[in-house]
DNA sequence: TAACAAGACCCCGAG
DNA sequence: GGTCTTGTTA
């Protein structure tokens, strides 16, 4: 390999012309802890990148680095980029990923030490949400009290905590608040979730980090030879890590100190899942003789968008004072958007997007639009039909999560894990094969008094004195027998002959084949298009000389994706719509911000201070992902939750500073396109705060 | 047990 | 507005 094959010449022997001053010293400073604040489009990236292709140049192995990144793409990037600084093949053996793949790539070795097999099945928020459901049920709670959206959030927040259920039931505090609003066999219902999960032999996300945290607590001997392993640790956006994570690091950090951070806390957009900035603010308290770097220069924007996101920023109280500043062109002033309702908003967004295109010649993959929430894409999509500007929509549901997709990947599950409970509910009767809701019933109790997994009972219900008639017994002795037969396949066939052969077995094809409707044609493409992942993913690992094409490697890896892994080359050139919390790391030449109404953007959810802050920093991520121009937009009613709502412009376009506003009337073009449609300036309207009204709808059909 | 209709609840964000 | 759950029939 000809990149590797004079270390002395390497490519970053010239390092101090790749980098400035600071992003120089923070990648060549190894000696110990170091916190690298990055403001917004400081090159980040880029100093995390050298840093580790400077430390294998100086002798480090890459196996012996492990750096964490916040999403897959961050990770997938930056390899990408090593790579072609120090060759694919070195690349290769880096400890590189998210929090929750790398986590669950060590829990797979050790999953004996916490009472796991290495085959265990990671939940999905759906699995653990139809889990909680059933668990309610059972309990018989009142299901108006115990919400299962509600539980979820609770249990899930314990565990970022670390707090366990033997911990909770042990605090007073939280046994009280549960007393005060009313479901005070909330810790229950946490009990018997982790209990049915470890029955199941799965992990949820959260159990990922929380376990991975209890194996080193209490395993010293296992921690000290990850201790060891990894002889530099480097995590990205550390002011977004929550209790657990920062624990681990720290743990494993513990010994040979050398840490290397980077965060933004102008960009702490996660403490709604227990991330707490103080991690990232108290690191230099934690290591003594801790180097910090502050990389305030923003190579990514226009002066006037950096200045404008400073303005903003400058509004919250809690901060760390940085000076960002951009020495680019001064760049458009930001064009304000107005529009009576949502769907006359995403009107404008369309067309001044195509005037854009029309001007610019940028592709449409320098475009974005970036909202609030996932509800806001339908319009928007919509509009942008209309005008037939290609786009891609991130978030919402994902691929995974497609009935039929999830329905195949509960049949590969159950054959890696027969202990996994909620995959053998999905498809016990999918497709139908006529056992019932209260043979299931059945099925499912029995195998809890027994201590065995559900389809242990099915295999041999004759075993268990199940209270069912001889033609019931005999169509789930069939079931049982379909996946044994699925599981001797797996002994020693690859992934894709098991997947493929449950496609057909199961009788998933022939339910989906039965008519030529839409719906059907769609499902079917998506069964073909998993099965093609699946044979993608084999060729991938064949290639690497990996000769162990194992179902469970992809199920692991499949769990832990997102839409925004997954992307195709007909994607490549369309316009991006996703949230603000998607688009944190990306970059756009031309960006939209749509929806800056209050109880919108911010949040209606949001009560105190400190979650308004929150917000700001969220415009903040948003404003800062334009490299030249940002199109601002909000809409004076919007139809949410089944009804009309009229709201007030988001009290964020205020604490922009105006200056940085086109202003509306410059132009002579009228900023609303429709011409029925009253116009209003940004100053219309002040900023009170109010509650919406909520006018009931009259088109009901 | 399955198919269909009415009703509830939702919508904050992600791995 | 859409999705998911529950209730009603044959």
């Amino acid at each position: 390999m000809a990149i590797e094959q004079s270390p002395a010449t390497s490519q970053t022997d010239n390092l101090r012309d790749l980098l400035n001053a600071n992003q120089y010293e923070a990648v060549t400073y190894t000696d110990g802890p170091s916190l690298i604040v990055a403001g917004a489009g400081s090159g980040k990236t880029r100093v995390l990148t050298y840093k580790i292709a400077y430390l294998l140049q100086n002798g480090w192995h890459p196996s012996q680095i492990l750096a964490l990144t916040f999403t897959n793409k961050a990770a997938e990037e930056m390899k990408g980029r090593i790579a072609k600084l120090v060759g694919e093949q070195r690349a290769k053996y880096l400890w590189m990923g998210t929090f929750h793949s790398i986590f669950s790539k060590i829990l797979r070795y050790e999953a004996s030490h916490l009472g796991f097999t290495s085959n265990f099945t990671i939940y999905d928020s759906s699995d653990s949400k139809s889990l909680i459901r059933s668990l309610i049920k059972e309990l018989q709670l009142d299901d108006k009290t115990y919400k299962v959206n509600n539980i979820q959030s609770r249990i899930s927040f314990a565990k970022n905590q670390l707090v366990t259920p033997a911990t909770y039931a042990n605090d007073s505090d939280m046994m009280r608040s549960d007393m005060n609003s009313k479901t005070p066999r909330f810790i229950e219902v946490y009990q018997l979730y982790c209990q049915r999960c470890r029955n199941s032999n799965a992990m949820d996300f959260d159990d990922l980090l929380l376990y991975t945290n209890t194996l080193f607590e209490k395993h010293p001997e296992i921690l000290k030879t990850y201790q060891e392993r990894f002889g530099y640790i480097l995590v990205d956006e550390y002011q977004d890590t929550n209790r657990a994570q920062h624990l681990i690091v720290s743990k494993l950090a513990a010994n040979h100190q050398r840490i290397c951070v980077v965060g933004d806390d102008a960009q702490s957009i996660y403490s709604f899942r227990g991330a707490n900035i103080d991690n990232m603010l108290m690191f230099q308290r934690q290591y003594e003789g801790c180097k910090l770097f502050k990389l305030e220069q923003n190579y990514r924007s226009t002066q006037t968008l950096v200045n404008a996101a400073n303005s903003l920023i400058s509004r919250n109280k809690n901060q760390i004072r940085k000076n960002v500043f951009s020495d680019g062109d001064i760049g458009k002033a930001i064009k304000l958007l107005t529009a009576y309702s949502d769907y006359d908003e995403a009107f404008a967004v369309a067309a001044t997007m195509q005037e854009s295109i029309r001007d610019t010649r940028d592709a449409y993959s320098d475009y974005a639009i970036l909202y609030r929430t996932n509800a806001q894409s339908r319009t928007l999509e919509e509009a942008l039909r209309k005008r037939a500007i290609p786009y891609k929509i991130y978030g919402g549901l994902s691929f995974y999560q497609r009935k039929e997709v999830k329905d195949i990947l509960a049949y590969l599950r159950l054959i890696i894990n027969p202990n996994d409970e909620e995959s053998f509910k999905r498809i016990i009767n999918y497709p139908a094969r006529g056992i019932g809701e209260t043979t299931q019933q059945k099925i499912l109790q029995t195998a809890h008094t027994h201590a065995v997994s559900p389809l242990e009972v099915v295999k041999n219900p004759a075993d268990f004195t199940l209270d069912i008639n001889n033609g019931t017994a005999k169509k789930i002795q069939n079931f049982g027998s379909l996946i044994e037969q699925f599981r001797t396949l797996n002994e020693d066939k690859d992934a894709y002959v098991v997947a493929e052969q449950v496609v057909i077995a199961s009788g998933i094809m022939q339910d989906i084949s039965v008519d030529n409707t839409p719906e059907n044609l769609s499902r079917k493409e998506n069964v073909q298009e998993l099965l093609s992942a699946i044979n993608q993913f084999c060729e991938e690992k064949a290639n690497a000389g990996d000769t162990e094409l194992k179902l469970v490697d992809f199920l692991s890896e499949v769990a832990l994706l997102t839409d925004q892994d997954k992307e195709s080359e007909n994607d490549k050139n369309r316009v991006t719509m996703m949230t603000v919390h998607a688009a944190k790391g990306l970059e756009f030449k031309h960006v939209f911000i749509v929806g800056l109404e209050e109880n919108l953007f911010p949040s209606n959810m949001c009560e105190t201070e400190r979650e308004l802050e929150e917000e700001r920093r969220l415009l903040y991520v948003a404003l800062t992902r334009a490299k030249i121009d940002c199109v601002i937009s909000y809409a004076k009613s919007r139809f949410r939750n089944g009804q009309t709502q009229f709201s007030n412009p988001s009290r964020f376009l205020h604490d922009i500073d105006a200056k940085y506003f086109q202003t509306p009337y410059e132009d002579k073009k009228p900023e609303i396109v429709r011409s029925t449609t009253p116009t209003f300036s940004k100053f219309d309207t002040p900023p009170t705060i109010s509650t919406p009204q909520r006018l009931k709808t009259y088109c009901a059909k």
